[in-house]
RNA sequence: GCGGCUAUGGUGUAACGGUUAACACUGGAGCUUGUGGAGCUCUCAAUCAGGGUUCGAUUCCCUGUAGCCGCCCCA
């Protein structure tokens, strides 16, 4: 036994966030850029902030949030004596920075963020303690279109990563269906709360013990299984014009305490073992209230990288791993680094990504490592290829091998 | 915040409460080798922490910690 071991630090990340090793980055950068590609096809500008916001940014929403704010946030005193919290969501922030320039700004305005986000939890699958996630906002329109917009995004996301139009769907709920219901049964302030949390419980729960506790509120629960509220129709329509074929609507879609007020939906697996909404959005009437008077209408949606990330895993939907590194040159003894160097600069040159090895090792060790790394293309650089001018290049993965001249090498890559 | 399961080298596993904690892979050193990612030899390296039961604990018990899973929550 080691006697510096309790000297030794661990080499685990801190609690609930991730290391990503080359495979991990990988893949945590493929679902970004589907993320930024589809925002930007739809003609959505990227915004981004500091991770660090002034703690008042998250309280100021009323009581339930100075309660999130302590308790679900990473919170701390600065030097200056000022407190800051790391961003638990980038809504706040893009109202603040919309709220900055609103005189500035065109309108409808559509902006897009993939800020990684903080939040004070205990880890659990689909759920870490950071996390990246996709905003996609418009904000300045009040038009159905604009929500229609919104959802088709998070459908052509969905569609980008390959899922199928059966592997999820798309559940639409209204809020103000359910302050209507709410209203109706006579319910207050606080017992419609109330109401709207066994709603967004509905889908983990057993369907008889719902039935009882929806009885409790004294209604029947057909209410909740009339006609879908005219709006929603109107959307439904608009969607599946669009080729979205795979939206509902959804009475118990409530989004939490979320500060939406009218249209909300949420995205769900239709696996069954995975019954619950992975991401969704919604509608706001005035996101920029914090900071001026004048109402600013909104609409958008987030997602988070871990919940598809398990989504694409399980439909086996994430691409294998592949190292930018195209080509790795090998040396058959120290002494030709100079020359293995100058091969490398042409081919980079030509725009072909290449790593030379320093030849402190044997041939087959430098294979070894090239290969570990999941270098596809091997190319031994010995005092016969040089006089030669013809290289054999290797592919690591099938073990074949085909002779070409220098002057080819660079094309030959490029064309992979 | 609450609950369940788990914890042995870097990784994956093994060891009736009883020898020196075993095996494979990986890592390191060496030999061999100008078409080679192989082989052979040697080698580094572990019982999560603290307490208890016991003649004796990797093994049983408690506490802590960490991981996974679920609940609460999910902006």
């Amino acid at each position: 036994m080691s006697k510096n071991k309790d000297e030794k630090l661990s080499t685990e990340p801190y609690k609930g966030v991730r290391d990503f090793y080359p495979a991990e980055s990988a893949q945590l950068r493929y679902i970004l850029n589907v993320w930024r590609t589809v925002a930007e096809r739809w003609g959505y500008a990227e915004y981004k902030a500091s991770i660090l916001e002034p703690s008042d940014l998250y309280k100021a929403k009323g009581a339930d949030n100075e309660e999130l704010v302590k308790e679900q946030t990473y919170t701390f005193t600065d030097r200056g004596g000022r407190e800051v919290t790391l961003r638990p969501e980038m809504t706040p922030t893009v109202a603040r920075m919309v709220a900055g320039r609103r005189r500035e700004l065109g309108y409808p305005l559509r902006w897009y963020s993939i800020p990684n986000c903080f939040r004070y939890e205990r880890p659990q699958r689909g759920r870490g303690r950071e996390f990246w996630q996709l905003n996609v906002d418009i904000f300045g329109s009040t038009s159905l279109a604009a929500d229609a917009e919104i959802i088709q995004i998070a459908y052509d996301v969905m569609k980008a990563f390959g899922a199928t139009d059966g592997d999820f769907v798309i559940k639409i709920g209204s809020r103000k269906e359910i302050n209507r219901v709410a209203a109706e049964m006579g319910l207050d302030e606080a017992r419609t709360k109330q109401f709207m949390a066994l709603l967004d419980r509905k889908a983990k729960m057993d369907p008889e013990e719902f039935a009882q506790q929806f009885a409790a509120f004294g209604a029947n629960e057909s209410v909740l299984y009339s006609a879908a509220p005219q709006e929603v129709q109107a959307l439904l329509e608009q969607l599946r014009a669009m080729g979205v074929a795979n939206a509902e609507y959804d009475p118990s879609v409530v989004r939490g305490f979320a500060y939406y007020t009218d249209i909300m939906f949420e995205v769900f697996d239709t696996a069954p073992e995975n019954n619950r909404a992975m991401f969704g959005g919604g509608r706001y009437d005035n996101l920029t209230e914090l900071f001026d008077d004048e109402p600013l209408p909104g609409v958008g949606f987030g997602m988070g990288d871990m919940t598809i990330a398990d989504f694409l895993e399980v439909r086996g939907l994430l691409p294998a791993y592949m190292p930018p590194t195209v080509a790795y040159i090998a040396v058959a003894g120290a002494e030709l680094g100079p020359e293995a160097q100058q091969l490398a600069q042409e081919l980079r040159a030509a725009g072909v990504n290449v790593a030379v090895d320093f030849g402190e090792k044997k041939l087959g060790d430098q294979i070894k490592a090239a290969s570990k790394g999941g270098v596809p293309w091997l190319i031994v650089v010995g005092q016969d290829e040089l006089a030669s001018g013809t290289f054999n290049i290797k592919n690591l993965n099938t073990g074949a091998e085909e002779k070409m001249a220098r002057s080819q090498l660079a094309q030959f890559f490029l064309n992979l």
